[in-house]
DNA sequence: GTTAGCAGTCGATGAGATTGAGTGCCAACA
DNA sequence: TGTTGGCACTCAATCTCATCGACTGCTAAC
């Protein structure tokens, strides 16, 4: 496009540019770009080009005697410079580190920890929208009888959760029946995924008749279940949007604020981009879901072939881009050393914190009670995507 | 004090002066009160009275040449005035009360739908904080072993509750001797409060010596449940606040919108106020906790005795202390008729729908499955506090 | 192609002037 | 003594106008 053929110089105005409006909100004019990034040339100079630009598309002057505003595809142009750039300090790596070491937990406890970390790193709004749906797959149904004719539904699944719901069961059941019905529901169920449960298979209905209200109920749970864990959204660092002049407004900000804390929108405005790229960058525009002036940057979390979720942060299209694709690529490192950690580590800690009971047998797993490390053979690998710097 | 000696005309100018200022945020004058309110006297007349008032401390200016606005003494006088008058439309009864009937589920999910609900009726922020930690006693605690060396901890509660969590167990240990960790495990916790769970009682602490390390897991499930469930807040149209022109300020507003968000300073502004109370309310100053001009009105939520928690709305001080009043007292006996319904209705609707396993035995108890069923003998009760209107 | 200089545009700022919504006060009246 | 109409006064809000200054675009010279 016309973008590409960009003289160097005009490039860098534009640069600067950008950079300066990032950091100051504010137009900035050919003066501006002369004293802070080009003493070499004059301003008139700059200004021609300036115009050039304004002519292009890249740019534009809120009134006539204003400096001049990036309009999206300036973003756009400035954001492929530094895609595969990181430039964070050494501080903020070592800091996104020390957060994922201490956190602990399943995916669901780490995935809202990135998000946490995004935020407090970044400044801005972080979403974190996981895509569990299509991976989970149930290891372990059960059936537990409790007092009061009811029955507990345990799920066991590759991601480490569990379902709590409770079932009734008739009068009349016995306890032999419930641990049939149990053993059926397991045989029925385990090794499927999740979104595979639409209804019992029909090979089985013969051994199910006796049980079908139970069954029934347990369908309705495990429906219940994949519609709660299927995706799930974390937002973090929601009102920090009001720290930024653009959203002075009350409208634009209740309106941000408003889809912001409706996880399906979240995980629309996630959604709605291109699925085959590990950095989405949406910029004014591209970026609706009833928020203007805004972008969207997000990043695809894969472990090992499987899709985590996508993580990324939401605020003012004069985004810091630079600082923004950086935080992610490490959190895309560190989530990935995390789980290699949990793995190595448990064998370590677990003879110290916890076999008192059984004093002293050869521990041939190491499994330490984290649910990640139940995962070991979904998420965890040995193979890295070291691409640091 | 000297509230009370308000002749009947300033009472009644006073009334006019704050209803008039709930629906129109403005300086109220002498002329509209004279002429929306009380056309009989001069707004000469109604001027000497208001400047009697505001010597009183009632109401002030907010510069020489505008009308009067309430201060927070003028609240206080003004809803004691409506503290027991209800004045809901019957179609807001009708709406509140279909709403509860139609919301299915634990105590915990009630509480949401309250907070729900009042925040709907009342356009204002409501919140609920559920006191659970002091009532809640466990009745059952059962140790369910899986594949992968893990067993799940589950607790049934009369709050109808269950835990999730999974822990360890150690290679060594056979299915018989995790059954018989499970009978212990019940054997010490069923029937106690969340509350009381510290360490093991010293007399089975025998009995234990085996199961040394499954039994502190145990406890650290317990008292982390204990925490988890032992005061939940629901804060529901937290945006809402941003329709009020006294949070135009966005500082203000981002205050508000963070305290709100925090559940701990939720729970600690409805805490703060006095426990043997019905409704408290809180305005102005009373209403601390970082956010300035607002009210706190909460009612607390008792069934048969046993607190529940207390829910409410946080607003501006203009706030409609009538309607809000109305709407949390006839969440308070619909709260209750639901947990009767739920007793009584399960007889009918059981048979019909699910016993189809059980096909025609006699339903001695008719216990529906809904949670609240579980804990008639807790929560519900035939004695009944109908005060409406 | 670059630059300095200059005229022109237009938002921002601030100083009056004007308006009008209030009040307080006072004298008159019942 | 309480009520009322009238009047002077205050002050926020609004408008106008002049000024300022931050830009630009244009042009002529280098």
């Amino acid at each position: 496009m016309a973008k590409k053929e960009l003289s160097e110089r005009k490039q860098k105005i534009l640069t600067a540019l950008v950079d300066d409006y990032i950091m100051s909100a504010e137009p900035v004019s050919s003066k501006d770009i002369q004293s802070k990034y080009m003493p070499e040339v004059s301003s008139a100079t700059i200004r021609s080009e300036l115009s050039a630009l304004e002519e292009m598309g890249f740019i534009e002057q809120p009134h006539t005697s204003a400096g001049r505003v990036p309009l999206p595809e300036a973003y756009r142009h400035y954001v492929e410079k530094f895609m595969d750039r990181s430039n964070l300090s050494s501080t903020d790596v070592d800091f996104i580190r020390q957060r994922f070491q201490n956190s602990l937990g399943n995916v669901r406890t780490l995935s809202a920890e990135a998000a946490k970390i995004i935020s407090d790193t970044t400044n801005y709004t972080s979403i974190f929208v996981g895509q569990n749906q299509n991976t989970i797959s149930i290891q372990e149904v059960k059936l537990v009888p409790m007092s009061n004719k009811k029955a507990v539904v345990l799920v066991l699944t590759d991601g480490g959760m569990l379902a709590d719901k409770t079932i009734d069961i008739p009068e009349s059941a016995t306890l032999e029946g419930v641990e049939t019905a149990s053993r059926i529901l397991n045989k029925v169920f385990s090794g499927k995924c999740l979104t595979d449960i639409e209804r019992f298979p029909a090979e089985i209905e013969t051994e199910l008749k006796d049980f079908q209200s139970i069954f029934n109920e347990v369908l309705t749970v495990l429906k219940s279940y994949c519609a709660e864990n299927g995706q799930s959204v974390f937002v973090e660092g929601a009102l920090k949007i009001l720290d930024y002049p653009e959203y002075t407004n009350k409208g634009d900000a209740k309106k941000f604020l408003q889809v912001i804390s409706d996880d399906k929108c979240v995980a629309e405005l996630v959604n709605s981009g291109n699925h085959d790229i590990e950095y989405s960058i949406k910029i004014g525009r591209d970026a609706e879901g009833g928020i203007d002036n805004c972008a969207i940057v997000t990043a695809e979390y894969k472990i090992n072939g499987q899709l985590l979720g996508q993580a990324g942060v939401i605020g003012p299209e004069r985004m810091d881009y630079k600082r923004v694709l950086s935080v992610l690529e490490c959190i895309r490192q560190s989530l990935t050393t995390v789980m290699n950690d949990k793995k190595t580590t448990a064998k370590n800690n677990t003879n110290k914190n916890k076999n008192d009971f059984a004093k002293d047998e050869n521990d041939v797993n190491g499994d330490n009670g984290e649910n990640f490390s139940e995962n070991k053979e979904e998420y965890v690998d040995g193979s890295d995507s070291n691409k640091e710097d």
